[in-house]
DNA sequence: GCGAAATAGTTTAAGATTAAAAGAACTCGT
DNA sequence: ACGAGTTCTTTTAATCTTAAACTATTTCGC
């Protein structure tokens, strides 16, 4: 009987945290820092599976995946945008990819302000593999929920999403044309 | 009819980054980029409001939360684990604060490897304000969801977080004491 | 055309973050 | 006590990140 609860007391995650507010909103908090704890924790195995296998890193993945939908190449503002990041960042970040080998900037010829960045060949061939491996990843990682279950989570996390716009962007009331997929 | 689609293509998320994989694990992957955005955008905007009312950053808020629930102090190691960070990371946060006389650094006489890190009065005076606004934003971004939808959105996220650690943490298949309150 | 305003990117300064190595102090077996 | 091993923390080197200032270029009003 003893040692059930003596010998790991371990957990001790961020969502320890809760509690600031006396009462007011609690369970707007416990539910932010779960959805926080649970997404840095998959996010913090998928940078290290990443480091560890391909010696890179998340951020310059998912520049990489945006290229991938984008043959023709997107710039670097429209780049910023999708990752929603700073253009700094992104400029960093393609500085760093083109010395690699992985994706290679054009200026534009209209607009000499403007660059275009896309995959290399090498850097196609490099995230087909990446992403494959990232696939699995977070199918390995979410196995236990079932197809409904994540469903369900997916819907939810939909109603969250809209409310968290609803509340940042005092703009637009019509439909909100939710480029989702 | 035709404006309605025309006129607002926007709302390019992270999200808009799916569609890697072939078409293996794709609700897997829907699921996890939608938690990553909405937990992103929230971030986000915490951030900013720390920044722009409190000239604050998230994480020496986050060490400030860890430190108002242990009136006695942490070491530094614990809170490193508490906030799932690195050690070095740590010491350059208390740093700052210190700096900011926020918290107050006491290196331990039974152990002079080891420092209890606590805050000051001034910094309990400081945080407990922040803590009001925090709360307050946290509950506006979620506002729009039900006590009742909350409440489920939590307990969804509960199960996705043990589905992680089972695929990160091999060991302990006992009663896993989840200190989570 | 001209100059003001807007736009695309880069640079800068500061901070956050990690892994790995190093330093310092403690514990323990013998 | 002695030294091996462990533990607590800092340091280091690299990357990521942002906001703000800056540069270069384009656009637009007139």
């Amino acid at each position: 009987m003893s040692f059930t609860r003596a010998v790991l007391p371990e957990h001790i995650d961020a969502e320890f945290k809760v509690g600031e507010s006396p009462q007011h909103h609690r369970g707007e908090l416990r539910l932010w820092l779960r959805l926080l704890t649970v997404a840095n924790l998959i996010e913090a195995e998928i940078r290290k599976r990443l480091r560890e296998r391909f010696g890179t890193t998340l951020p310059r993945f998912d520049l990489m995946a945006q290229l991938e939908r984008a043959p023709e190449g997107i710039f670097l503002g429209e780049l910023s945008r999708r990752m929603m990041v700073s253009n700094g960042n992104v400029t960093g970040l393609v500085e760093r990819l083109v010395q690699e080998g992985l994706i290679e900037r054009q200026v534009s010829e209209r607009d000499r302000r403007a660059a275009l960045v896309r995959l290399t060949d090498h850097g196609h061939t490099v995230f087909a593999e990446m992403a494959r491996a990232h696939s699995d990843w977070v199918a390995e990682l979410l196995s236990q929920l079932t197809a409904e279950e994540q469903k369900a989570l997916w819907s939810k996390l939909g109603d969250l999403k809209l409310s968290v716009h609803a509340a940042t962007q005092p703009r637009a009331e019509a439909g909100t044309t939710e480029e989702d997929r």
